[in-house]
DNA sequence: CGGAATCCCATGCGATACTG
DNA sequence: CAGTATCGCATGGGATTCCG
């Protein structure tokens, strides 16, 4: 494919959803957009169904982006937090525009329908 | 996790990214954005990686989806063209806020960037 | 030309168990 | 509490071949 404006275009989009994407950073980027911080237990039990592994990996990667900070107390037992930075609240435009058009979308046909007859 | 509107917001947001995710999806809209209608051979040689399966797949969906339109010609081979929808064309918004966080995004850190030390 | 069928592999992700 | 280690499978996607 050749370079243009188009490809260039596509790839800033890209690697927006290269950050977003995964199943469980949307979800969690969420849930610190309306509650920072959060610690790493309670993300875990809000969310109900990830476990332990995923979380830990998709938090590393989210803080890898500086999407979201992460800072540990030295109490005993450590205990660990995590917000969003301002680079990750500044991701609500993305997230509002996605949202916005999935509220619209849902109105719609989505989902694989098998249509026998339709009358008239 | 309990249903509020955290997740209800949230559920709008998968939507949409289940329309729009997979490899190619983002690619074959943006060129149909900028071009329609365009023929099968005509988009799988503008993308130049994709093989006809995935191409023909991703179409598929993109159609049962009503982000395309696909029309059959009777010549003879018969040809195919695929257009965006009117409904399509509402995702703008959408790939135009991907698009503008990811050119800001691409000025920050975002590989994993090994820092052996750092001065001062 | 515009696909469908088949095979195959990488990885994403889940389940479970364990640790400082 | 906040993870890591190991295993295993399902799915996404590529390569190749064939078809009307």
């Amino acid at each position: 494919m050749k370079e243009t404006y188009c490809t260039a275009h596509l790839r800033s989009i890209s690697d927006t959803l290269e950050l977003i994407g995964g199943k469980w950073k949307l979800l969690i980027l969420t849930l610190l957009f309306s509650e920072s911080p959060m610690r790493f237990s309670e993300i875990e039990r809000a969310i109900g169904t990830i476990t332990p592994r995923m979380l830990s990996k998709e938090l590393k990667e989210l803080e890898m982006n500086e999407l979201i900070e992460r800072r540990v107390y030295p109490t005993m037992p450590v205990s660990v937090d995590y917000r969003l930075t301002d680079y990750g609240r500044s991701l609500d435009s993305v997230m509002v525009a996605l949202g916005d058009w999935g509220k619209k979308h849902r109105k719609r046909i989505m989902h694989p329908v098998v249509v026998e007859s339709l009358p008239a």
